[in-house]
DNA sequence: CAAGAGATCATCT
DNA sequence: GATGATCTCTTGA
């Protein structure tokens, strides 16, 4: 029986991006309805203090962002677009504003195969964007400010290492609003993996 | 294959 | 009142 460690605080008190480099090959899971839910980790962006005109978090402490001003290793879901659901995990200590947006999960489950609720139809890359893998975890806003150390939402270490050399960093994707700050290579996924959200 | 439009609503001005 | 940390579908080359 191959290890299953779920991630302790210990992880979440890393620096961002040594934790958003850490994150890709690990497992994802959430609990509901008695069903496991789970996927791995292939695709992570950085959101990353006041400064940083792509984060929610740049224009300041809101009843929205307050959750990134937050202690580490909490979920931040927001609705983006009227429509999809988006899952960061907190980091930094309290009153640094940072998080990592989750954006693509190689499948695991087999209870839910690669059925998409969407489109109705088999998907072969059902969590490969940050929206998608939302639906197909079944994570939704109920689960906004939730611990990641306890038993309903959380990341485990199954003994899958992702070495430097086959981590890509790019720029972030959808933040063309962003400025300079479109320009920073706060995207990390690993390479050559097929579910990556874009190339 | 690339580009564009539309869906849809909580959040912030 | 405007705007997205998105996704899918349609159009047209």
């Amino acid at each position: 029986m191959i290890s299953h460690q779920k991630l302790k605080i210990s992880f979440y008190q890393q620096p961002t991006f040594e934790i958003a480099k850490n994150l890709l090959g690990k497992f994802l899971i959430h609990r509901s309805c008695g069903i496991k839910n789970i996927g791995k980790i292939v695709e992570t962006e950085v959101y990353y203090g006041l400064d940083d005109l792509a984060s929610h978090a740049s224009r300041g402490k809101t009843k929205r962002t307050k959750i990134m001003f937050g202690p580490p290793s909490r979920a931040y879901i927001y609705l983006v677009y009227g429509i999809y659901h988006c899952f960061n995990i907190v980091t930094e200590k309290t009153n640094f504003p940072a998080a990592i947006l989750i954006r693509a999960l190689e499948p695991i489950s087999p209870t839910i195969a690669n059925y998409s609720e969407n489109i109705h139809k088999i998907d072969s890359k059902p969590a490969s964007g940050p929206g998608k893998l939302c639906n197909y975890l079944k994570i939704n806003k109920s689960l906004n400010g939730v611990s990641l150390l306890g038993n309903v939402l959380y990341i485990e270490d199954r003994g899958v290492e992702i070495l430097e050399n086959n981590i890509v960093a790019t720029k972030r994707i959808g933040i063309n609003y962003a400025k300079h700050c479109i320009n920073y290579n706060w995207r990390f996924y690993i390479k050559n993996n097929n579910f990556v959200s874009k190339i």
